[in-house]
DNA sequence: ATAAAAGTAGACCGTTTTGTCTACATTTTT
DNA sequence: AAAAATGTAGACAAAACGGTCTACTTTTAT
């Protein structure tokens, strides 16, 4: 069955230790103890590592769209939802987003770095992630504004990648927000 | 003898299979057949595959600052370094600068997704590359702008994401431009 | 109730991992 | 020229890797 629990909490396990350690560093078995699932069991529900990969992708891709409409919703302006979509980013970084885990950077970016192979299934949903945050984006915007939204897609990229890699600085998201609301008039 | 050109070799050749397929996914054996090398050599040169990895960032960040400073060179404006830069991406992104090899994103932002020990030498020292090439930048730029240069650092790593997530994209190095340089008014 | 099906446990397998060791060649020093 | 030090080669080892297999338990359908 599908929806078995064990099925899911090997999902839940591979994600939350993939992020947190990064996907070649983590093996099946850490997995399996960690879980607390047997390996044979596993094996009956992903053919391979990198299909339980893919179901953890899809797993954190459903968590971060539901967690990213929630944000963005109420919003009543461009402007607003520049702020909302910022200020949830910064929440993001300081550890104050509990349905997206301790930090450590985008899942999918982090995934992409490990896979060289750019006709994979698993890059393919990674190229799938980031263009559906965008269309989710640019359905809030009122105007039809294509460079407004590529700006704020590549500085969201921008502001994660810099979070991770040199550290959260609060001026980084109250810079983006003020070069966006900038471009508004 | 550090000079040896066995050593230098094995630090090139790692650095290229490590951009090119990620650290883990490389192994020590990969290395040494691609390069011709005998292991005991390898580890008469370095104590482990991390010291051998902190070399090659080590080549790496200097290779990609000469060529940093040899792209921003002889910019007349604040304008001009943005263009500069910029479009010295977009080369890159393009496969079209051989001194930084075939583009897979930034060796320093892979190498983080794939280290999660935010203390360890390795995290250190890609934190310590986008640092001086934020350093290179700020000196370029005439006037005192804190709020410019975080945001030209920031939408350069978005750039660097995108185009090795979703591909490279030439509006959005255009809107780089554009947006950056409405700032300079 | 019983039979079929699905789930579970963990030993096991071949490969690959990083790193060591012995034996030999080359270079440097005296 | 001889001796000491360094560099090189590749077999080897212990552990960890992804994945398979046999035996057993639990659930589901009739």
């Amino acid at each position: 069955m599908n929806m078995s629990k064990k099925r899911q909490l090997l999902i839940d396990t591979a994600l939350t230790l993939f992020y947190k350690q990064g996907i070649h560093a983590i093996g099946i078995n850490e997995i399996l103890t960690t879980s607390g699932v047997a390996k044979r069991t596993l094996y009956s529900h992903f053919a391979s590592k990198d299909a339980l990969l893919e179901a953890a992708l899809e797993t954190r891709h459903n968590t971060f769209m539901a967690w990213l409409n929630d944000k963005l919703d109420g919003a009543n302006s461009d402007q607003h939802t520049i702020e909302l979509l910022f200020n949830a980013l910064a929440s993001w970084f300081t550890h104050n987003e509990p349905k997206l885990g301790d930090f450590r950077g985008c899942f999918f970016i982090n995934t992409s770095a490990e896979f060289s192979d750019t006709q994979c299934n698993i890059y393919a949903l990674c190229q799938q992630h980031k263009a559906e945050v965008k269309t989710v984006i640019e359905n809030k915007l009122q105007g039809n504004n294509p460079l407004l939204v590529d700006l704020i897609c590549i500085m969201k990229e921008g502001a994660i990648v810099s979070a991770q890699v040199s550290g959260y600085n609060p001026k980084h998201i109250e810079s983006c927000i003020t070069a966006l609301q900038g471009m508004l008039d």
